[in-house]
DNA sequence: ACATAATCGTTGCAAATGCAATGAAGTCAA
DNA sequence: TTGACTTCATTGCATTTGCAACGATTATGT
């Protein structure tokens, strides 16, 4: 018989952050989903368009770590629900540029205060131990090489 | 004008675990997808079945932190394979018992040693942060009531 | 013993996802 | 200017996913 190494899964880094993201994210999504019907790629856009105003779908795929497909899709769908306004852009009409319509903007200014108030209670619950964990994370959005 | 509040996605740890569970996961995913044609699920399945010999869909489930149906069809498409084999348990014949066959001992002795490797590597690029790092992500794991 | 309820694993089905292909628009060099 | 090449966003398509429903089995209560 081969005898396999004794290899846990629940000391598996890639393993543990994957369960500790899906826990973590799990909290707000049932909030927003339950009251504004919102999917979790949706609010990814809405939060990066909150912060960064005009923004084209390339910009989110970007910086929000999105297949470009998903983001092009998640607008769409708030386009319909009338929370952000697209429209091709001046400069380059390849580009699309999209904005938070005023109905969008209401929308963040009650989602967002929700937001900061889990980070706050996610933040409480990690205590001491915060910075430091803060750190190791940040180390591993830096340091990998990209694909 | 509503004028929002300030939010930075890149700051919230749920969005942050994300992305960091993304790009760890891809370095050994890409590398047993290429080699061995297994996804992440089925990874899943067979790294908690050499760790604990004879489990049922609803350990794995509950251990594995994934759906039970997600469970069920990495069991079958590994069952096709040859890798795992099940049977339903004689005490009570409403759970399926689940092993490994020799071909999946002899896979998971290739496997196990790159995973163990990969670890260190990516312990290695936490350096200084890494127990600090860990600390934090047992208190999310932990902390967290259950659904 | 019997009827009711609970548990386990699979499957149907609709929705979400990833990837490649497409079309539209812009860039560049000759 | 023309033609080849690149970039952007969307869409088609096959696969994966989550959830509910189901059949089969076991547990519970009277």
């Amino acid at each position: 018989m081969t005898d396999l190494p004794d290899f846990e899964l629940h000391r598996f880094t890639p393993y543990r952050l994957a369960v500790a993201a899906q826990k973590t994210s799990e909290g707000l999504a049932r909030l927003y989903r339950a009251r504004f019907g919102l999917s979790i790629p949706e609010w990814r856009v809405l939060a990066h368009l909150a912060h960064a105003g005009d923004v084209s779908v390339r910009d989110i795929e970007a910086r929000v770590v999105m297949e470009k497909s998903k983001v092009s899709r998640a607008a769409s769908r708030l386009e319909a629900a009338g929370y952000i306004k697209k429209s091709a852009s001046a400069a380059d009409r390849r580009l699309v540029s999209m904005s938070l319509t005023p109905k969008g903007k209401e929308l963040m200014a009650e989602l967002l205060p929700l937001a900061e108030a889990y980070q706050k209670e996610l933040e409480g619950r990690l205590g001491d131990a915060l910075d430091g964990f803060e750190a190791g994370v940040d180390r591993l959005l830096n340091d990998i090489p990209p694909s």
